[in-house]
DNA sequence: CGCTAGGGTTAGGGTTCA
DNA sequence: TTGAACCCTAACCCTAGC
């Protein structure tokens, strides 16, 4: 058969968002000869653009199936335990973080008045808007690219100016950025 | 719940492999369609067979030759790795067509003039190799020295000689000599 | 023909269960 | 503990419509 399967690396996806803030999602022929991500993506064809953009496009798990209790339940088994947090694939750039996120985004008060016992567990589903955030940042220092790393103003700006952002969006950002630094998931952001 | 696991019968079995030698292994569905095994395998599907081919053909304890270092490649410490090349995970997505237009690349010569590909300033993660495989492929030239610029075939056999490389090594190999001699980074000298 | 969108299929890692 | 059976889904294929 042909190719064994190649799975995509973390630069490649760079690329390819970088690619899309570029010149938009759908050109991926364009993408492809741009020579700013031709040295990166010279192994995918349009098609292949096109697959990954649509997968990466597509939050985790929609919720609404309550149709089945399945395996996510469990893993609870073993919770007592101080369990260190599961590490991550490292070969990520800005990788999806953990749980010990929240504290700068979780200001909601969500109301589950009678909740008697709530199983505190580490899984829940809450931090979609977190990991959102992540790509975001990705994609302005890639797409940035200034060399000993983006400023934070920088990359504000950037976000701002491709997306809508909600008014304290700059705390949370700023919140974000001290996360992903001094937890080494950043190298560095100057200033 | 919904299925209390299926044991694959004498006959599905021998529908399986008679349906894999008519239409090769992969062709799932295809296999599942034809009205000489539906009957049989009517119960299964396209996903079932493809893990039952897979059960099949495990062999018994292979320990498996240069395969044993899947599991070890696994989650990559953090750290900067001090050995040569380790592991490429790239190919084009080109199916078993002849790709005449890549194999004109072959046994021409090229020489050197090039430069590398800046970096991502994202964190000193594993990066996969594109900047390496330049080195690699600059070291081939520089030492087999031959006038006029190294083919192909010979710089594949430098880095394969010096370095372990992966299955596919010479398809990556090829599609990078491509893209740098077309973009220049190579000069293409005529032998 | 080349390209993109979108549905369909496969490959391979992971999980469950006898 | 092991391996067969089953699940999840990224990666890849096929094809209609332009």
């Amino acid at each position: 058969m042909g190719a064994p399967k190649q799975k995509w690396t973390a630069e490649e996806e760079a690329a390819l968002k970088a690619g899309v803030v570029k010149h938009g999602a759908g050109k991926w022929r364009t993408i492809l000869k741009d020579p700013e991500f031709s040295g990166i993506l010279y192994l995918r064809s349009n098609v292949d653009l096109k697959d990954k953009w649509r997968n990466m496009s597509v939050m985790p798990n929609a919720l609404g199936s309550r149709e089945k209790s399945r395996v996510t339940l469990k893993r609870v088994p073993v919770q007592v335990q101080p369990t260190p947090i599961k590490q991550e694939e490292v070969t990520t750039s800005v990788s999806d973080v953990p749980q010990s996120d929240e504290e700068m985004l979780d200001d909601k008060p969500v109301a589950s008045s009678s909740a008697p016992n709530p199983p505190m567990q580490i899984e829940a589903a809450p931090k979609r808007s977190i990991v959102r955030l992540d790509d975001l940042i990705l994609e302005a220092i890639t797409s940035l690219k200034e060399p000993g790393g983006s400023n934070k103003t920088a990359i504000a700006s950037y976000i701002e100016d491709q997306y809508w952002a909600p008014p304290d969006f700059k705390r949370v950002l700023s919140a974000k950025l001290k996360f992903l630094t001094s937890s080494g998931k950043l190298i560095r952001v100057s200033k």
